[in-house]
RNA sequence: GCCGACAAACGGAAUUCU
């Protein structure tokens, strides 16, 4: 038994769930009775590897070969909803456990959580701090982080920095995390005055920001329109003995480029590179978004051509970046183009690959090419969304085609009969 | 007590509007 779960719980920390199941059923068929920590591995490899479901189950499971879930077990399977942001799930597991007499511990209400946060439940997250101090279990810094975290998911940076004043007054003090997840939340409200406090405070009351905290500061600051700090605080965070990493400048490129300075972008990611740093295919496609929102439609090409030179494969955002880029440039040819080389890259084209061409053709009045392609993708088996017809009906627009939008516009409210879809937005009328 | 199972923070793509 213990061989075993030794076994599984190498092998659950890789997410390979299906190979925890087949060792339980080994273990079963030599007569030997898998025991919590058995079970405990595997509901951990479900977690890991996005299988709620299966983590659940393997609850019931457990009860019908006459072992009781323990804590850890109940944790575990926690845990897996909280990654699939099944809060309800998480929730009804801490009153399963009750039912059972089981009481719910510190971890326990941390993955219930961040359960809650995942699914931008941010004032259930906070019920649960009070809760679980009514019940006499005290937070600790992986429950307030997760409650951080839920806030700044839901924009909701107030209650975030609520939470850090919280901390200070109890002997849990803010750590690293909690502040990072702070900067976080106040980046994504766009308040990098707020994150760029934070980050001296932090070091004010020593507590070391590592290189998640960097990166979040300088995404913070990109977010909030100030690039060149973002830029600033790059070169400055190895004089604090932190060094920048792929996410760093990839950050940086992103802060850059929405902030319509793409030669930046474009520069950082050249920088990076010659610090010994290999661009990967999510950095590459910062770049090229980048050059995308500035029209250097020519530069994006250079840089998926750079890219397949250095044997980074581009992925399907690559590829739609680049094609965005040629639209917005009013290359819609090359879009087009494009959107056809894909394949021979060993890559489809996607619904979005797909939008990205017809908007392409949509900006350059090629109303034509645009409906061709809406025919294209159907042929390719590519679904169309709300956004396709929305790009296809105002190329028509564009081409003062307005029986053609009219009918398009109501073949997309027929198809999308499925209630509880969010309703398309309201075209423009003209 | 530890030596077999559990938890938190950061980066990339499309349409319109903001």
């Amino acid at each position: 038994v213990y061989t075993y779960s030794v076994l599984m719980s190498a092998v659950a920390r890789s997410g390979r769930w299906e190979e925890t199941l087949v060792l339980l059923d080994m273990m079963r068929r030599e007569g030997v009775a898998p025991d919590h920590f058995a079970f405990g591995a595997a509901v951990n490899a479900c977690a890991k590897g996005g299988q709620w479901e299966r983590a659940v189950a393997l609850l019931d499971q457990m009860r019908s070969e006459g072992l009781s879930p323990n804590v850890v077990c109940f944790n575990t399977a926690a845990d897996a909803c909280a990654r699939a942001g099944q809060w309800e799930r998480a929730l009804s597991l801490l009153a399963e456990m009750a039912a059972v007499g089981l009481r719910p511990n510190v971890t326990t209400f941390s993955s219930a959580v961040a359960a809650c946060g995942n699914a931008g439940q941010w004032q259930r997250a906070l019920g649960l701090l009070e809760q679980m101090e009514e019940e006499g279990v005290s937070p600790n810094e992986f429950t307030y982080s997760a409650a951080v975290s839920a806030c700044g998911k839901a924009g909701q940076w107030r209650p975030a920095l609520n939470i850090l004043r919280r901390m200070r007054a109890t002997d849990c003090p803010p750590n690293v995390t909690t502040y990072t997840a702070a900067i976080d939340a106040c980046g994504k409200a766009g308040k990098w005055q707020l994150a760029e406090g934070l980050l001296t405070e932090m070091r004010e009351k020593g507590v070391s920001p590592n290189v998640i905290t960097f990166n979040s500061a300088i995404s913070a600051l990109g977010n909030g329109g100030q690039w060149q700090k973002a830029l600033d605080l790059l070169e400055e965070m190895p004089w604090m003995g932190v060094q920048p990493n792929i996410y760093s400048y990839t950050a940086a490129v992103t802060a850059c480029g929405d902030n319509n300075r793409w030669a930046k972008a474009v520069g950082v990611h050249e920088k990076m590179r010659s610090q010994g740093i290999r661009g990967d295919e999510v950095s590459f496609t910062a770049a090229i978004d980048a050059c995308a929102q500035g029209g250097a439609w020519h530069m994006a090409l250079s840089l998926l051509d750079e890219m397949r030179a250095e044997g980074i494969p581009p992925t399907v955002r690559s590829f739609s970046t680049a094609i965005s880029a040629c639209g917005k440039g009013l290359q819609w040819a090359r879009a087009v183009a494009l959107l056809r080389e894909m394949e021979g890259f060993g890559v489809s084209p996607n619904e979005v690959s797909f939008n990205a061409a017809i908007d392409a053709c949509g900006r350059a009045g090629q109303w034509r090419a645009a409906l061709s392609l809406l025919d294209e993708m159907s042929a390719a088996g590519v679904p169309r969304g709300t956004i396709t017809y929305n790009a296809v009906i105002a190329a028509c627009g564009k081409g003062k085609q307005w029986g053609r939008a009219v009918a398009l516009l109501h073949e997309m409210l027929a198809g999308q009969a499925k209630p509880g879809e969010p309703a398309a937005p309201a075209p423009s009328a003209d």
